[in-house]
DNA sequence: CCGGGAATGTTCGATTTTGCGCGAAATTGT
DNA sequence: ACAATTTCGCGCAAAATCGAACATTCCCGG
């Protein structure tokens, strides 16, 4: 039922507006399940109900969306959001990488006052779109398919344009050697993010270490804090404990 | 036991969502056990129970919203999209303009193979992502509070990067003195777009004309033509096509 | 081979969701 | 303005689902 609330959404976001009738022909369900479930979305805000059926709500408000990769390890990372964002103060500046990681992160920071943030995510752009609270600067560059965001030539030109106060990247993989990512252009990319930043902090759930991905963006050296779930075994703890001075486990009970 | 949960997981991932009974008789193991495991990983927000079964929590959707007079004209307005796609062939490469008349244009060009697309428009990069037949680039810059799109001095820099074979543009008002928009930061970014483009065409429903509008961006010896509605005055009329050279009046039934 | 604990299966009452009938309300056509 | 048509929503009953308690099976170390 919930799933058909979301699906009603879709349907509304393609058409714009759809009859009761179609919408319940279309999930297989009487018409009067679909009143009680235009019912609810709109006491939601969702949308606008209209005779035999609905539209998009908030009369002339137009609703796109960009696809998000499935999410994992959800608690642990917005543990770890909740940390990186204690590094955050009122009026800094930061680059925000792509990822789900610092998809969370960002999500984490909104409520912080007067922060400049830069970033090559559409989904990060789309999460503090509207904050009055933060001024938000997306690099330009190719839109990646498959994954909302941006790489390019012109990416990393623009990230070398910029300077703040605090990088927070993420990573697909990590091992003794540095820090791994599936995508060359993305690499490039958050090697320019890291340049430009006074300080760079990696945000990574437990299952990213010991698993190279690829290309290898950084060195540990690079790296100045790590933020990531208790769950990392002792045997990761050892090495990178020696490698990058400030780490944090986060915990989520 | 914990392979379960990654595949239930992996399942979600695939069809976005499953019933209990679905993924009982996949793994199977009885109902009772499915809903346990549903329930620990919604603990761990890995996933969104419904009745009946369960679906990706993150399923992100990401969502841009602005706020605009969108329906208004939206029949004329999509009129003069179709006609702009007529311009546009195979291959080409072409900007496209922030505002509601160039989002109908982005999507009425949607399906035509082998396109470059350039645009600041935040709705449009939404409405054409994932198109495998669409090379999109995003020009950076700050995010506009209150409109999905960018502007300031790194967009217009961006812009003249590139060179495309047209550009489509919209405004918020027009009349014999040129082309009007209300914002100082997209008429500048209009501008050089307009100047790293073989052809402009401007596109605008007959209710922009007679109406300036704060900063005029442009004059029209810039304009090659102009896409509008059948709507448009006779008055107007007299003086338009004595200032641009292929005007196109899109008729909607 | 045995015992304890965790995972799984089963039963059954409570909760939620769904569909239908009918009168009220709204929209449309004349 | 009036009437015909469509749509809406409330109450109630049927069906499906959920969750708690208890029984059973599986796993693993001693």
């Amino acid at each position: 039922m919930k799933s058909r609330h979301v699906r009603v959404l879709e349907a509304l976001a393609a058409t714009r507006e759809a009859t009761v009738q179609e919408l319940a022909t279309r999930f297989g369900v009487s018409v009067m399940t679909i009143r009680r479930d235009l019912a609810e979305l709109e006491a939601q805000g969702e949308l606008t109900r209209t005779h035999g059926g609905a539209m998009l709500s908030r009369a002339g408000i137009i609703e796109f969306s960009f696809k998000e990769q499935a999410e994992r390890n959800a608690a642990e990372k917005q543990a770890i959001a909740r940390e990186a964002a204690r590094l955050v103060r009122s009026g800094m500046t930061l680059t925000l990488d792509t990822g789900t990681t610092t998809l969370e992160v960002a999500r984490a920071i909104a409520g912080i006052p007067d922060l400049t943030v830069l970033t090559s995510s559409l989904a990060i752009a789309s999460a503090l779109y509207g904050r009055p609270n933060i001024a938000l600067i997306l690099a330009g560059g190719a839109v990646r398919t498959g994954n909302p965001d941006l790489s390019g030539w012109l990416t990393e030109e623009n990230m070398k344009r910029f300077r703040v106060d605090l990088a927070c990247i993420g990573a697909d993989g990590a091992d003794r050697d540095g820090v791994f990512t599936t995508d060359a252009g993305v690499a490039r990319v958050s090697r320019a993010m890291m340049a430009s930043a006074g300080e760079t902090v990696l945000v990574a759930d437990h299952t990213k270490f010991e698993k190279p991905a690829f290309v290898r963006f950084a060195s540990w050296s690079d790296i100045g804090r790590v933020i990531t779930g208790a769950a990392v075994s002792t045997g990761t703890r050892a090495w990178l404990e020696d490698a990058v001075k400030e780490i944090t486990y986060a915990d989520h009970a």
